[in-house]
DNA sequence: GTCGTTGCAAAGCGTTTGCAACTAT
DNA sequence: ATAGTTGCAAACGCTTTGCAACGAC
């Protein structure tokens, strides 16, 4: 299934006359693994356990290609960028202000959200590009501020 | 208006045996007299015509502070940190992922959206954390990807 | 006189870019 | 052989930090 993927996706940069070089198959492959999203540093933290020496430019630029192909998009969280597959864009994240702990949101919820927003504004939300902050139900106990 | 929100949260810093300096005095005063959010750089820029000289990291500085006084709070934008008044947390921040326009829901949408992601889930969130991604209604006309 | 605050300079981080060497095709 | 790709080093932009001078109280 992981390696379903990962042939679409080759298969698609191939398509588009692009190379498959070691370092870039090994990114895909993490890529496609991780399931949920993942951030850039430990994205080639673990692309170099496959093939030593890749470098952080390396990997920022074929997350950039990715995203441009429309394998991956990415998401801002309170760290700074997470990727996650665009097909997992049904995945909103929940981030606990509190703790720290994440949760995510999936199926058919973030169309409903979606379709709430949209019915009363102009404005077709896509919930998943950003995290959502809140506390969760452990943290919800003590109040907050 | 404007005066009087300053005047309180200059009472609060001083109660805390804190000082006030010009230079803190223009900032909290941009940063009230700012309705929305505003970035650190512009927020620097802003305080640099009210007195000129003063040092981004003394802008950093009183930003963290005010946070942690539960003055402000910040949100992630696309292009970084944004800060808002606490008292405006009804405010929530959509970006056009196409066109980068903003916009935001108030009052009490987001309360709606609250409780429906509430009740589905044991996550009380706060949407004004994160910006909301997606379409604003002129860049809805044609299909993204 | 104290002790919080500031500016400055330097360091830190994550990310981007130019470029020559390399390599998939 | 051609053109895409990589590693390296340098440049970047934003933010943080150490520190001595300064200034509010």
């Amino acid at each position: 299934m992981n390696a379903s993927s990962d042939q679409s996706v080759l298969d698609l940069l191939r398509s588009r006359g692009l190379r498959m070089t070691p370092q870039r198959r090994a990114i895909v492959t993490e890529v496609m693994a991780s399931n949920g999203h993942i951030s850039p540093a430990s994205l080639a933290e673990r692309v170099r356990a496959r093939v030593p020496g890749v470098d952080p430019s390396t990997v920022y630029r074929t997350l950039d290609l990715l995203e441009e192909v429309g394998v991956l998009s990415h998401t801002h969280l309170e760290n700074g960028p997470e990727y996650h597959r665009l097909a997992d864009s049904r995945h909103v994240h929940l981030v606990c202000s509190s703790c720290g702990s994440e949760d995510s949101l999936s199926l058919a919820e973030p169309d409903r959200l979606r379709d709430l927003v949209a019915r009363h504004h102009s404005f077709a939300p896509d919930l998943t590009h950003f995290a959502i902050s809140g506390l969760c139900r452990r943290c919800q106990g003590r109040r907050p501020r």
